[in-house]
RNA sequence: AGAGAGGUGUCCGAGUGGUUUAAGGAGCACGCUUGGAAAGCGUGUAUACGGCAACGUAUCGGGGGUUCGAAUCCCUUCCUCUCUGCCA
């Protein structure tokens, strides 16, 4: 969430970012500007009317303790009179504070200023890329086919028993995401991170601070027995962590990494995007989160995306990073790095991961601050990436490991397979 | 799931309608004291909003209510603990 301070201050300058983002009413600074006037006219005199009651009320006390009952009775009358003022106040202050934040949360986070101009995907920036394409043999086949011949997947099952999109992994199939689970923590975890295994369920008041209610209410699964959401991924319960704390300076920077299933309803996604383990509604995955001074969190995001390069490397994909334009980039994030594998079986390029800065937006919604040096109150800025995504990083794999006798694997991933190839 | 007991500041903990302006203790910070430290003494030690400031307002798990006045009474909700039940 942007913070009013902001917008009073830089009105110009967020419209012109907003409009990076293609925000479609840039009026509303204006709005939010005038309503937070508003605000603060009511309070300020709510507050003083607020503080003749208070007064008045310990004088009634005073009075009856020294038995002057007559002057207590005339004191009552009084504060009944700046009661019934009171009313319509508080009524009007709650009112505005509900419209102020409900045009608040509509705001995307602003683009950092290397966020390119753009609306589609095609506008992206290449960083980099890297990795060698495998010269497959002729006749080599894409991952639906592979897991089929191989019955590492069933998808037709999966379908039986929930509904398409989940799918049923099986023996191998199974192990191997296991496998790759393992390594990814491991990774991760000694590169500094902390591992948790947190709940798969949020609440509301969870969902909200990272950014996926209101925006994004469509596309979780919301068990409404409890009003829990089943999380689209682990960044929202673990940043949670961190939810209405202000910690120290010397806390920073926090480094998190979660193994999580994600659950993602995808409505509205259709095409060929949607064949084989490309999207689905159930998947693994391993997050990396961190939060640090804000000073800090730009050189942080390069940080996590060298990271996760040098895992992509570990696994001899070939990949490339891309600096996401402003049309292309998510709600909450000032400035997101997407990787991509290449498939060479489908001869296209996959996401796999997305790394994102999301500076004091989603801190600022969740209350989770730091005292710094000067005993000054700050609001830190939250990160967050996949380390990694397995579908797609599972179809890239068997996709480009494929031999004429079968799968073969990474270096890296043989140990935590048990074996030497995966088929 | 049923019955009961609870939730107070950084922590422990007192507090059943009015100088509570949340006692007291511990911890932490600073100062005094000391050759240095400990002890002792003193001072300070939550967050948000409004205000240039003085200060004001709100917050005793959350929400609502009663009252001139609520940590305290009522309703509701969440969480923790104990017992019982059920269950991996």
């Amino acid at each position: 969430m942007l913070q009013v301070s902001f917008l009073r201050q830089n009105r110009d300058l967020a419209k012109k970012k907003l409009a990076i983002k293609h925000f479609a009413q840039p009026n509303l600074v204006d709005t939010v500007i005038d309503l937070d006037d508003e605000r603060k006219q009511l309070q300020a005199s709510f507050d003083e009317t607020q503080a003749k009651v208070n007064s008045a009320s310990k004088e009634i006390g005073a009075l009856m303790a020294k038995g002057d009952k007559e002057k207590a009775e005339a004191t009552k009358t009084d504060v009944g009179e700046w009661k019934k003022q009171l009313e319509p106040l508080k009524e009007k202050m709650a009112q505005v504070e509900i419209d102020l934040q409900n045009v608040l949360v509509q705001f995307p986070n602003l683009p950092h200023d290397l966020v390119p101009l753009g609306k589609s995907p095609e506008e992206n920036v290449l960083v980099r890329e890297g990795g060698v394409t495998p010269k497959l043999h002729p006749g080599a086949e894409a991952h639906w086919d592979l897991i089929k011949k191989y019955n590492l997947v069933d998808f037709e099952t999966g379908a039986k028993i929930t509904g398409s999109g989940f799918p049923l992994y099986i023996g191998k199939g199974a192990k191997f995401q296991r496998a790759l689970v393992q390594y990814f923590l491991d990774f991760n975890t000694a590169a500094g991170y902390t591992e948790y295994l947190p709940p798969f369920m949020v609440n509301a008041a969870s969902a909200f601070a990272t950014g996926q209610l209101p925006d994004k209410e469509g596309q979780m699964y919301h068990a409404t027995e409890d009003d829990f959401y089943l999380i689209p991924t682990a960044e929202v319960p673990v940043t949670n962590v961190f939810r209405d704390v202000v910690l120290k300076e010397t806390d920073l920077p926090i480094q998190m990494t979660a193994y999580s299933p994600c659950f993602r309803r995808e409505a509205g996604s259709f095409g060929k995007d949607v064949r084989g383990l490309n999207r689905v509604h159930q998947f693994e995955k391993v997050e990396i989160i961190q939060i640090v001074h804000p000073d800090k969190s730009d050189e942080v995001l390069n940080e996590m995306v060298v990271h996760v390069e040098k895992l992509l490397v570990s696994l001899g994909l070939p990949y490339r990073i891309l600096r996401l334009c402003g049309g292309d980039m998510g709600f909450a994030s000032a400035i997101t790095y997407d990787f991509e594998v290449y498939s060479a079986a489908q001869e296209r390029w996959l996401e796999v991961s997305s790394v994102s800065n999301f500076a004091a937006y989603q801190t600022y919604r969740m209350k989770c601050r730091f005292k710094d040096g000067a005993g000054k109150i700050q609001f830190a800025h939250s990160l967050n990436g996949s380390s990694l995504a397995l579908p797609r990083i599972f179809a890239a794999l068997v996709e480009n490991y494929q031999t004429e006798a079968g799968i073969a694997l990474p270096k890296v991933l043989q140990s935590y397979f048990g074996a030497e190839k995966l088929i």
